[in-house]
DNA sequence: TGTGACTATTCCGATTAGGAACACTACTCT
DNA sequence: AGAGTAGTGTTCCTAATCGGAATAGTCACA
């Protein structure tokens, strides 16, 4: 039946089975808000063109109307849209998650450059990483209150705290591969904090 | 002067430069060895897209030669491709990881199926990061010996290190997830071990 | 009255994913 | 010897995705 759909797609539906419906403007807020962390939040482009298929394939109820003399539309998950969706999410295999690491990149090839910038790019990851867990904390305190089995942010919130964990992780990680690099006597100029 | 290369491209350049030339297929392969545990690890056909791109700009030197009756080119980097690889280590600032979590993305719209399917889910993902923390043990394990400061490897171990770590933290946020969902007495049947 | 910030949508080119297809080599099993 | 299968090496194709420019209207504020 249904040709596949990209797991953008998927994104899409899920996003929108908190129960109110949206703009695509709308949608990507919410994507930058919640998926940005952990899953690439989709270029606009992207989003309008999947909401226009979702819409063809009747995943999707497409509302629009004139509003202050511009055109807007608005999407709502319809009742097929949440069978598909439940039949993803029950009959796929999840698969593995895909990285682009671009840190790491680097540091396997770091014998390509003086030790100094690798250490520099080490240090600028751990404060870019100081301000996810901010963006991150702030998101999940945004939550309390309906975080508890059976409320609304139950699973957004396990989402998030999955990811302050995850922030918190790769700080360590970058903080022992300096220390690893500084371990040994490579030479490298005192740095002031 | 050089207009922008993906940052494919300087992964490519990257891997030659452990002094040796490679075809295509063998870039590939060194790719999955190394770059598919953090870095998507590219498509063939783009591999060969770049290394054409690479070549056309002189930051690679392409050896044609016919070898057993086929033609096989294979490819190593160019004084010009070091300093383009170097350039593009010390002057861009590294940007933050793209991740793909498709584990997260479904928890994040857990309450679209049962609890059970997302258990379920999670169990799969952490069995999954235990293969691949084998095999990442194996990489790590084979580059012993000359993972010293100075050495071929150290950069390669660095990495290899972060990646182990990085799994093993994976697997306890997953595991954590997991406790979440049981201790709040969501019923679940027992789960055979 | 203009300037900037925000909402909303469309369009574009380049990069990337994820193969299939093709072809030749080398090995094993019968 | 012949068949099958695994590995090496390259090319080609389609769709998905990125990333941002272009367009255009609304709203607040000086």
């Amino acid at each position: 039946m249904s040709q596949d759909i990209p797991v953008t797609g998927y994104a899409i539906l899920g996003l929108l089975t908190f129960g109110d419906e949206l703009t695509g403007y709308e949608i990507k807020r919410r994507a930058d808000m919640t998926l940005r962390f952990y899953w690439a939040s989709p270029a606009m482009s992207q989003i309008y063109s999947e909401l226009r298929r979702l819409t063809d394939r009747g995943l999707l109820s497409a509302d629009a109307r004139t509003e202050g003399g511009r055109a807007v539309t608005s999407y709502a998950i319809t009742d097929a849209g949440q069978a598909a969706l439940r039949a993803w999410m029950d009959g796929t295999p999840a698969g593995f998650p895909v990285l682009k690491h671009t840190v790491l990149l680097r540091l396997l090839i770091g014998h390509a450059t003086e030790p100094e910038q690798t250490r520099q790019m080490l240090h600028d990851y751990v404060a870019e990483l100081d301000r996810a867990l901010d963006d991150l904390s702030e998101v999940r305190d945004s939550l309390r209150g309906a975080d508890r089995p059976g409320e609304a942010f139950r699973f957004p919130s396990l989402v998030a705290d999955w990811g302050l964990d995850y922030f918190a992780a790769e700080t360590r990680h970058a903080q022992r591969a300096l220390a690893s690099l500084d371990e040994t006597g490579v030479e490298h100029p005192p740095r002031p904090e």
